[in-house]
DNA sequence: CGGCTTCTTGATCAAGGTCAACCTTTGTGG
DNA sequence: CCACAAAGGTTGACCTTGATCAAGAAGCCG
């Protein structure tokens, strides 16, 4: 973890997205009072780890990353992808402990927050509030869904499903949406995502491509045929959310 | 849906549990405000649909619910069994808009809320708030669990894994802990939640019963041997937590 | 050019889904 | 209280999905 020169809040470029909920003067003060340092991270190196104790809390700026639990037999299961705004620790800055582990999947770079602060977010910031429990049950509709893909869905609809999630993400960020996008997971990472072997990846991944919907090229997400792949997959589209909280 | 007589916020026997965050005067005040009614519903009866645009937000007060979703194919997973003290229907009342159904699994009572009120709960009662906050992010933790659960272990364990669960959240809630437990979910619910098909739920629950672990009888849930039973689920308790909210 | 990790493919086999028949419990109306 | 219907549970045969293992092929550094 390398430290890096500041990104100033009042100019962060991801906050004039329209994902985002705007700031008030008054918020963006508060917040740029958060921010203690920015830093990188290089590929498949951690960010949280599991045992660690750092209260700690980041926003992330750029690159890919993912949340996952280690079972106690050894085998991981990735909880989540984590894209540039989302935000990394707040279980563990707010109840103390911490679950599950963080790494990073690009090389990224990180907003770092003063995580015991954000206590105080709860008096006088009652717009910043809202936007955050907006922001975790918004996140909560997404889990459920995935849970319901996990349970019920075999592996082809998985990837697919996952496929246009990702897609849809960062859309909403404002990625200029043709037919294509980054997609820098790797096989291992969609089985450990999806609940799959490495080799029933591929026999999917074949699939999907046999029918014409969607390929992995070059960690690149080809979208075929959108349409498609979503009666296929199951997948209903994100919800339009209002104005998530970005620290 | 039946209304029955009123129960006053102020003894509400619910609330005295450990589990919950105690109240100031004033927050019981702003509680009691939100309450218009108490109603029964039956067994195997809606609380929320999947349509429906009611804005109503509840305490489940006493008996089992479970929150499910339906998928396009017609097939239904079930996202978790609600127990007394669990909000339901903040989701809806927050975001508009509903994902999911509710469904009484037993006869239960519920506490009526006024849904949009629960936004003045933002400005003026920041201890309700991070209340909220800390419940929906130990849910959250439950979730992910659960999620590995489902992605990575096989059937028996994760029956064994919610039996467990189950149980632990009921003696959190006071329950007299002795070695066994109401458990009153059919072969057909423990499928949906689980993602597994009814005759191999009964396969998991024989050999569940034929390590000696556990068993279900007449609607209890019996543990046999908690110790082996936690090894072999992978089962590693519940967090302990500090104040959920209660409304 | 080794020595990595990742991807691909095929063979084998266990987990678990589907279907069907039958049995048991629960609930309902007479 | 009984008769019957409906819902839920049990069991077995059969077959699909997907895990596991292994060996070879690309890529991708230093």
């Amino acid at each position: 973890m390398r430290a890096t020169r500041h990104v100033p809040c009042k100019t962060c470029p991801l906050r004039q997205q329209r994902l985002f909920k705007p700031f008030s003067e008054q918020e963006l003060r508060f917040v740029a009072t958060l921010k203690t340092a920015h830093v990188t991270v290089p590929a498949n190196q951690p960010i949280l780890e599991l045992g660690a104790q750092s209260g700690a809390l980041y926003t992330l700026f750029s690159g890919w990353a993912f949340r996952y639990l280690r079972l106690p037999d050894g085998s991981r299961q990735i909880l989540d992808f984590l894209l540039p705004g989302d935000l990394i620790g707040l279980q563990p800055a707010f109840l103390g402990g911490i679950n599950y582990g963080v790494t990073a999947l690009t090389a990224v770079s990180l907003c770092v927050l003063h995580g015991a602060a954000i206590d105080a977010l709860f008096d006088g910031h009652p717009g910043l509030v809202r936007a955050l429990v907006a922001t975790l049950l918004e996140e909560k509709r997404r889990t459920d869904r995935r849970l319901a893909v996990l349970g019920r869905r075999q592996g082809p609809q998985r990837i697919g499903y996952l496929m246009l999630e990702t897609f849809d993400r960062l859309v909403q960020q404002g990625l200029d949406a043709g037919t294509e996008c980054p997609f820098p997971l790797r096989r291992r990472h969609l089985a450990d995502a999806l609940g799959l072997s490495g080799s029933h990846v591929n026999r999917s991944l074949d699939e999907l491509q046999a029918r014409g919907l969607a390929t992995i090229e070059d960690r690149r997400l080809l979208i075929r045929d959108r349409e498609r792949l979503a009666a296929f997959a199951g997948y209903t589209g994100l919800n339009e959310l209002m104005g998530r909280l970005i620290l």
